[in-house]
DNA sequence: CCGGCTCGGTGACCTAGTCACAGACGGGCG
DNA sequence: CGCCCGTCTGTGACTAGGTCACCGAGCCGG
């Protein structure tokens, strides 16, 4: 049996709140959550598509965005290693479209529970309601707290801020990071050479790499005030 | 035994999805579910306050809300008659904080069930189940219509909704009209003038009247192209 | 009838988004 | 190697939206 089989029976212990399962339950996730692959570039949902399923992910990274009709985007959330994405199945649930686009940023290992077993699960295993529900809350806490980003602070700031939780080199073109903003690339084109005249970041075709981290997180503070 | 009674005690019939309910859970809602009045401006719940309660509101409307840090607010949605106040609820359970506030609109009268009971229902009945999923699917597809709105739609087409929606007397301030789509007040004055200049509006103090909807309606459809 | 309050209007100024286009770089290919 | 083409970035001009400061108009209670 090679380590990946070992990650793979033990899969649970990498989401936080799992781990108080009762036996039964582990049996109905074992059975019926098998696992998939999905390549990098995989669109694992479009807005409307049938998606009646809950998704563990194991590895990688699903990034979650919309579309304006201007054709500018959004980058929603991501759901990553140790996160399920419970939006969906929610507005599923619900009968609701869901107007959201998901991409695999990697290659990604997920379980899928179809939405019987979930219904199921959901009526039997007390732990497994609360991590569905902090799931839940978190996920709704990362959504107001975009609504509060876009409606009210300044593109400046966080774009500042984007750039320092990427860490000194940020492989990623200006389009990227307007579309993980929500505004223009214009914009974020405009800000970063701002940026690099005042000397806090050195700027490269494809990407860039954080100079003085330290005036870029001063600047973030000062402008969130 | 008076209407309102009457009202009171088939109060789940006012909730969509509700009237599935095994006895059990009736009973339960009819022991651990007390009814409350709220006057109007009361404040249901502030950022980070410890509501560990599910609440479902027979009448009167609910307006949650959030404030940016330079004193800016923004409607996020509202908890009307026959809906519940799931959002909080989950971030709650969840243990996170929830950044928004609510306030009573009008005079509300609801129905109050601690999590203990809530956390029950929802281990013990399916249907109980499947109407909580729904209210979680169509808050948060409403959540991220609002984002799609202060993220990409402009502010004159989003002001010719909201006044459309409120039918040709718009008893609101303009102040109130900029927190409904998280602007501020001197973009909506000019909007407004700029309406009455088309002779779309008629402006008067604490209100105005919608005078020509058709008009309105297409400025609102042309806008969103 | 007056003083204080809320509401609305305005000009000046800044930030953000849009449009149109021009270079600049980096493969790939003949 | 040199050319070409697609992607990425830079820029100017303009519009829309947000902020600040301040004023004046209505309103209501004393």
């Amino acid at each position: 049996m090679g380590s990946a089989d070992m990650r793979d029976a033990d899969w649970l212990a990498g989401f936080a709140g799992l781990d108080g399962l009762g036996v039964e339950t582990r049996h109905t996730l074992a059975a019926e959550a098998p696992s998939v692959e999905l390549p990098a570039g995989t669109v694992v949902f479009r807005p409307g598509s049938p998606c009646e399923r809950f998704l563990f992910v194991l590895d990688g990274s699903v990034r979650v965005q919309m579309i304006g009709e201007s054709g500018r985007e959004i980058v929603l959330y991501r759901v990553a290693g140790g996160d399920s994405c419970v939006l969906t199945t929610a507005c599923l649930l619900a009968h609701e479209p869901y107007p959201a686009e998901g991409v695999a940023e990697t290659a990604v290992r997920a379980r899928v529970l179809p939405a019987a077993g979930f219904e199921r699960l959901m009526g039997m295993d007390a732990a497994f309601r609360r991590f569905v529900f902090a799931a839940y809350g978190s996920r709704i806490a990362g959504l107001l707290a975009l609504v509060q980003e876009v409606a009210f602070r300044r593109v400046d700031l966080r774009l500042a801020r984007l750039l320092l939780a990427h860490g000194p080199e940020v492989a990623m073109t200006h389009e990227r990071l307007a579309t993980e903003l929500g505004t223009a690339r214009e914009v974020v084109s405009r800000q970063l050479k701002e940026f690099e005249r005042r000397g806090l970041v050195r700027l490269g075709r494809g990407g860039l790499a954080v100079v003085d981290a330290a005036a870029l997180g001063n600047l973030a503070d000062r402008l969130a005030s």
